[in-house]
DNA sequence: TGTGATCAAATGTACGTACATTACGAACAA
DNA sequence: TTGTTCGTAATGTACGTACATTTGATCACA
């Protein structure tokens, strides 16, 4: 242990910095808990990998400004999160707010084909005679309609996941399964419209009741994979963020 | 002139660590246009201030961090942006991209009084029954409505501004004037609605037209000091942000 | 038992050096 | 005119040192 402990893994001889080495580690390191008992000191650091401590505060200048660990004159650093929660976009905020209320999540599978769609493929940069995968789903939380969601990929993404049964499984899952990439940024336009008189029946409620609708468009490495229209009940769930100087968040969604 | 530029006005007393003065210094020039020629680099900022390169890259890291200088291996540093555009929240992202836009903005004032309203006094962290400043809106834009908005603020604070002509003159541009600080943070949360008859006339659309609303509480250093309700009209304006690893933005409103 | 002084530990600040890597323009050759 | 080479300048990486400041714990003393 004491060999482990006074050298880990750097190679001095990669293209890769040393500071993005150190920080590629701690990263690791804090998400497996091995820092649950108190997070080392930049001297414990400096001998663990035998490095500088500027490289060592350059490792930890991320790490620190990413809200994972806090540190301080005088007083020993804490560990503060193990995992950097990267932003999704306001949907996947309330896919996910839903699960941590520990409420079931179901989908009615509307359609789940091969298809054109001149729109959609505008906005994955296609085309318009392009065949997209598109699958339209009704979803339900604790078995209440809560939002219609149609979902556009390329083809050749989304062709593998035309016999996938939706009704239980999420698209970000599949994708996970399949090793392609989930979006890690996007633009989402968010607005209102009355309901007609399909969708009403389908989130049972009356016809023109307002409803939120988000369009968003996932990019992966700047470029786009994924088209969605989500039309959501806004009698149950609302839209909650806030902003400070460093910037925006999306707190949660409520009913 | 040669004097100056060796020594800048840095204290070496001061409790203030020199890369924040640094860093303050950089952003008044930079807010000035002194550098629109272009950005000197961290050889030459030694020199003017008379600190070591480690001091300067400790405030070009923030100024580089906060978006307003690019800086990279081999090329000389360019100003992307002279001031720090500080997050107001999706409301005055809207107002602000309607200036940008070169249209004209009026109100037609509905109510500008002290007033009792429990629901807007709670969220202001204030008793039900305090006397609260009330500033009620129709919000046009280039002549045609946009919005219908209701401001609150704690009665001493908005008192001084009970006379004011609101037609034309932003609220916050009045508190400025007043030296009240406006929010640094809040919360906003976004939702649709039906319009009901009397909201569906002031905005010129037919009754039951769905419309977002933006219910938003400001924040001045973590305490309410301001509580709005404002009804847009979604067939012309629509919320537009991104995300990416670095977080949340909003983008623009457009028709 | 409580309280104040003291000490060790941790991070923050600030200086120095050296070399690597990259981008851009100038000089030059084809 | 075009393409190549090369040098310069700029930032990036990485090392070293020293001292300041703050916090928290320890310990002696009242």
């Amino acid at each position: 242990m004491s060999t482990l402990t006074e050298m880990r893994a750097i190679d001095r001889a990669s293209r890769e910095p040393l500071w993005s080495q150190v920080h590629a580690d701690l990263l690791r390191r804090l998400a497996t808990g091995e820092f649950r008992e108190g997070f080392p000191g930049e001297t414990r650091l400096r001998e663990e990998y035998g490095v500088s401590r500027h490289t060592v505060r350059e490792a930890l200048r991320r790490i620190r400004a990413a809200g994972l660990v806090s540190s301080g004159r005088g007083r020993s650093s804490e560990v503060l999160a193990t995992t950097i929660e990267q932003p999704l976009g306001s949907i996947y905020s309330l896919f996910r707010e839903i699960e941590a209320k520990g409420m079931t999540q179901e989908s009615t599978v509307l359609a789940c084909t091969l298809a054109t769609e001149p729109r959609a493929a505008e906005r994955l940069g296609l085309g318009p005679d392009t065949e997209l995968f598109a699958l339209e789903r009704i979803r339900l939380a604790d078995g209440e309609p809560l939002a219609h969601d149609c979902v556009w990929l390329p083809g050749e993404i989304g062709a593998p996941l035309l016999d996938t049964d939706f009704g239980r499984t999420s698209l970000y899952d599949e994708l996970e399964r399949h090793h392609i990439p989930r979006p890690d940024g996007g633009r989402e336009r968010i607005t209102a419209t009355n309901l007609g008189q399909a969708k009403a029946e389908q989130l049972r409620v009356p016809t023109g009741t307002a409803a939120l609708v988000i369009e968003r468009t996932g990019l992966w490495r700047d470029k786009p994979i994924e088209c969605r229209r989500t039309t959501i009940r806004a009698d149950r769930y609302s839209l909650l963020m806030s902003w400070n100087d460093a910037g925006y968040n999306i707190e949660s969604h409520t009913g």
